[in-house]
DNA sequence: CCTTGACTTCAAGTACACTTGAAGAATTAG
DNA sequence: CTAATTCTTCAAGTGTACTTGAAGTCAAGG
């Protein structure tokens, strides 16, 4: 078993950021009784994934819900683990290919120097912006309705 | 000349956050005798710089740094901008290429189930981490000191 | 002229992910 | 045994990028 400080030693990760994540209920520990933390070893392993799932760009929200998913009592297997960060890969792919598609448009607007709202294709997908009153700055990341 | 509304609807980017970025000194406006807002109407060429440079990742602090190497008085030429963007490329090439290594990393561990901090070469890239007391999570981004 | 909508400032609120500090209890090293 | 360290809770603070609301002023249409 692990306190607190030796967990954070181990991971890296502050004792304040570690019972910041027990308050949100991200990992879990039991206590002694003068009330202080006690973990299992594999909590490591709980704390890599938070790690890990954040750098993928996880909110703390969601990776409470993949966690909320492992069985509890029991360490998680092998494949528990792979299942959860299955759903990753996917969404990499689709920021580096966000990032691709930046990167063209970046080129295409140094080449043509315009930056203009009302004329570049990049920044102006769907060649009319500010149309529809609710969606604020939809070329950020948002569709411009098909 | 565009009022703060205009600039707004023209460009997506909501009046709160204009006057915001007037208030950090990214935008500047001329004022009417009554006190309101007036833009020239390259303003929405500014504005789509920051929301372009914000999506590449630079933050408010940084975006106001590059529009301040701009000539005042005069809008910028096409060269100008071209500069600005210039490291931008890089930037999003680094970002890709972490993303890269992330994906890697990720495969791997879904291989070998790992997931461990002591043993994960890709969560622990020294093989040896918490070693020094003071950057906690180095591998979410920082160098394991070489 | 009068109402509606757009504009003004300023203070405070929001969301996320924590960190910091205070006051005190428990544990460990010497 | 004592001093130093580590632990506890709880409240409040940090940074980024805004948004929201209050209270009031200005401009445009009918």
């Amino acid at each position: 078993m692990l306190t607190v400080g030796e967990l954070a030693a181990r991971t890296g990760v502050a004792t304040s950021a570690l019972r910041f994540y027990e308050e949100r209920g991200l990992i879990h520990s039991t206590r002694t009784p003068a009330g202080h933390r006690r973990y299992p070893r594999g909590m490591t392993r709980v704390v890599a994934f938070i790690v890990f799932a954040q750098r993928v760009g996880l909110s703390l929200e969601e990776i409470k819900m993949e966690l909320d998913t492992l069985p509890v009592g029991r360490p998680p297997r092998a494949d528990e683990w792979a299942r959860l960060s299955a759903t990753w890969s996917e969404r990499i792919a689709a920021e580096i290919e966000a990032l691709h598609r930046l990167q063209r448009g970046l080129t295409d607007c140094i080449g043509c120097g315009c930056l203009s709202l009302e004329r570049c294709h990049i920044l102006n997908p769907g060649d009319r912006m500010a149309s529809r009153g609710a969606g604020p700055r939809f070329w950020m990341g948002d569709e411009p309705e098909e």
